[in-house]
DNA sequence: ACAGGTTTTAATCAATCGATTTATTTAATC
DNA sequence: GATTAAATAAATCGATTGATTAAAACCTGT
């Protein structure tokens, strides 16, 4: 079992490559196991046997590339906290990182960055469930992070607006990124990196701290 | 046939709801036609008879009201570019006359509003295909709107950024309204109507025209 | 070289899919 | 009331799906 994992990871990697790069293209609803191992170049019982049945398969795209994107926010929040002493950390510094890694992500693995997004968007509430487990703790760790550095004047309701349309931004930009090259249309390259990163943390923070447009009372406290 | 598409219309609208609804629930590509029709209480052929097929079934799902959607985004704009006469309209105007319709359609058909957010990150070509004819004018006409409302010192980088940073936002909100509620977690009402599209056009604002976060040159122009 | 477990293979299962065909019922027209 | 077209129903098609099985091939440690 020991000396087996070496081919036994070529086949297993081979697998989750090529289903990662399929689901992204087509949905995972749109690929079926079969196509995978077919594309794959294995035989069609090896993902049964590697990962017990299709949500394993799935489980297992997800948490391999998950995990390590899980540590990295983790760790660079850490960073960000331990910086800002005995403040508050700036809005700026939270969203960087949280946006950082993913920024990365999808300059490392693209199919998987829009993978992602795709399944933020998933219906199947299995899956939402899976989700959650994934990334519940560190989206709940960056939340109340961002919470604290927001104004202090934003109620409930713009709060959670402001959250969800943040989301909305970053999913956006992992799943869409076609749409950016028609935006720029060749006129310069496609943002990417450090430059993409910066803008997706301006424009948050513009937005979540854009002063509250709910007239007279200042909105539900 | 005159007379004959008064229950032909009831058979009909009874497919297409319950295809909207479960297309909403649980993905165009996790259901199948025999489904909808199951839950539908009609016989499993009707779909290929009134539709032709599934892609008949599904274009018309979409197209019976998107086009009432676009016919009122681009009567609020024309509504604003008249109001703004010589002067080129506010930028919050342009995005209020984008959103406001399609944050009514969240209360109307919340179903409805839920798969279009779906969709835009559909993966599949022949939808995304689809999607551009069904889409193609309205944005093409807001795009050039809110690009002549927008600061002249953004390069066309930032400008490809927040554009599309926008549509993230407001597509996100269409799709994770379960998301909203826990948010707010009962402390107040879900926003929606007015409020969630004021905070929706303040967001987008002030994200599109935050400082350009370039440093020095002031960005690829 | 041999024994043990692991990995791979080929064949097969019932279930479900989209689609078609044929037959029956319903409604409108003369 | 007969004729004709539209709408509904029932039955069936081949193809594909996720999953299982039993045998073959492979590697490893001795």
């Amino acid at each position: 079992m020991q000396a087996s994992t070496e081919r036994d990871k070529d086949t297993k990697t081979a697998i989750l490559d090529t289903a990662e790069r399929l689901f992204s293209q087509h949905g995972v609803q749109g690929v079926s196991v079969r196509r995978v191992l077919v594309e794959a170049g294995v035989n069609v019982a090896l993902a049964h046997y590697h990962f017990g049945d299709r949500d394993g398969l799935i489980r297992e795209v997800l948490r391999r590339r998950v995990e390590p994107l899980n540590e990295k926010r983790l760790a660079l929040l850490d960073q960000v906290e331990d910086a800002a002493g005995p403040n508050r950390p700036a809005l700026d510094s939270v969203l960087r990182a949280f946006f950082g890694p993913i920024v990365d992500l999808l300059d490392e693995h693209p199919d998987f960055a829009r993978l992602i997004g795709q399944l933020h968007v998933a219906a199947d509430p299995k899956m939402k469930q899976f989700f959650l487990t994934l990334f519940g703790d560190v989206i709940g760790r960056f939340a109340a992070a961002v919470r604290t550095a927001l104004p202090a004047e934003l109620g409930v309701a713009e709060r959670a607006c402001r959250t969800l349309f943040t989301f909305g931004a970053m999913i956006h930009t992992l799943t869409n990124q076609a749409d950016m090259e028609l935006l720029v249309r060749g006129r310069c390259e496609v943002p990417r990196g450090e430059l993409l990163l910066r803008e997706l943390v301006a424009f948050c923070t513009a937005g979540l701290t854009a002063p509250t447009s709910v007239p007279g009372s200042g909105g539900t406290r």
